[in-house]
DNA sequence: AAAGCGTGGAC
DNA sequence: TGTCCAAGCTT
């Protein structure tokens, strides 16, 4: 994109050239344009934004994306001490793509979306390989790598090369949606796309680090989703927001539906010491995590809204593993996602003996004791922790 | 183009 | 307790 970040000079043949290039970056809208916006951003981030995260003061691409990566739909606290541990273990580019898939995963679980971490393996890959581990500092080369899309390009354009990019994130459709008095809901294709306009036209000429960084510090100390602190904001004499007093009512709320609930019946079967992982397909829930074996099949609500579960399924599912010495319903654990709620009916079975281990491979037996290590979804985890980190604990209390 | 994808914090 | 949603990308 060479209009965003002033790599070409203008044509010089003046005519038809110049035309055809406005029209194709039609969204550089000179009417949005408002370098005093950009200059009171920059002002403020120097004397009040954030300055010592652990991703800021370097020009390391490597380490800034991987912050960018981690930080998508993620809070700063959340990401912190999964960033050290990950830098740790792999502290370079090379390091990573050199590194099993598994390892990665394992890093990663508990951080959530794990699409991301399969793209961010496969991405140190392609920067190995295609560009020698040094990342491009062109966005457009940026967002053709896997996992990195046009808002994450121009973050780590930005922090590790200084170029001229716009991002788009939660905190500046909030930021937008409340200074210029956007009432329609982001989420909304013409609504964003009106937002990128706008976050393109107000690119400052220079200091595009303290722009960017700016834009984030606000969104997340200052113009948060509940009660912003106007009082603080540079913003507030030009905020339309404040102005018509909705700031409480911008950005719109997504509009709402009814989340649906499932019911899954998981085998927890303990052998030796050992539980009976399965790796889940790479696409869906969990992609590519380890977790428990499910019994197929639709579970049906009993009169009193319980899950009905299935015996004969059951048997079958258990048939391939082994002989069941015992079988035990325990009480269903609810895990809630964005769109749909989960309960979770652990069977714990215990086998007599165990059957050898069929299939492509997928299936596996953990010892108890590396349950922590492994990468697991975090209910999973926790579910486990809790029923088997103690085996003498927990069988007292399940009888 | 809208839906799918995790988890934890805030209220 | 339930709801919303956060440094978005992919399909």
């Amino acid at each position: 994109m060479p209009w965003t970040h002033n790599a070409s000079p203008p044509p010089r043949n003046g005519g038809a050239d110049h035309r055809r290039i406005i029209l194709q970056y039609k969204e550089i809208d000179a009417s949005l344009h408002d370098p005093s916006f950009s200059a009171t951003l920059i002002g403020w981030q120097k004397q009040h934004g954030r300055h010592a995260l652990p991703w800021q003061n370097t020009r390391d691409a490597y380490r800034i994306w991987l912050s960018e990566i981690m930080l998508q739909q993620t809070q700063v606290a959340a990401v912190l001490g999964y960033y050290a541990r990950f830098l740790e273990r792999f502290p370079t580019v090379h390091d990573l793509a050199a590194a099993p898939v598994e390892d990665v995963m394992a890093q990663w679980s508990g951080l959530g979306y794990y699409t991301r971490a399969r793209n961010l393996h496969k991405c140190a890959q392609r920067v190995v390989v295609e560009y020698g581990g040094a990342f491009p500092s062109d966005p457009a080369l940026l967002a053709e790598l896997p996992g990195i899309g046009r808002s994450t390009a121009a973050a780590i354009a930005a922090f590790s090369a200084g170029t001229r990019a716009a991002i788009m994130d939660g905190n500046v459709k909030r930021v937008f949606a409340r200074v210029f008095g956007i009432d329609t809901y982001p989420g909304e294709r013409r609504t964003e796309e009106a937002m990128w306009r706008r976050a393109e036209a107000l690119l400052p000429a220079e200091g595009i680090e303290s722009y960017t960084q700016g834009l984030m510090d606000m969104g997340a100390t200052l113009c948060t989703r509940s009660s912003p602190d106007c009082a603080r904001c540079p913003m507030q004499p030009r905020c339309v927001a404040h102005a018509t007093n909705r700031v409480k009512e911008l950005p719109v709320r997504k509009p709402k539906k009814a989340t649906p609930e499932k019911y899954a019946v998981m085998l927890l079967l303990v052998h030796d010491g050992q539980v009976l992982l399965e790796q889940r397909p790479a696409s869906g829930i969990w992609g590519g995590l380890l977790s428990l074996p499910e019994v197929a099949g639709h579970v049906a609500l009993d009169d009193d809204e319980q899950p009905d579960i299935d015996e004969d399924a059951v048997s079958a599912a258990l048939q391939p593993f082994g002989v069941a010495e015992s079988r035990e319903r325990l009480l269903p654990v609810t895990h809630g996602f964005t769109h749909y709620k989960l309960h979770i009916v652990p069977l714990l079975v215990t086998l007599a003996q165990r059957a050898p281990l069929a299939g492509d491979g997928r299936y596996t037996w953990l010892e108890i004791g590396d349950i922590g290590q492994a990468a697991l979804p975090a209910p999973i985890k926790k579910l486990l922790l809790e029923l088997l980190g103690n085996r003498a604990d927990a069988q007292a209390r399940m009888f």
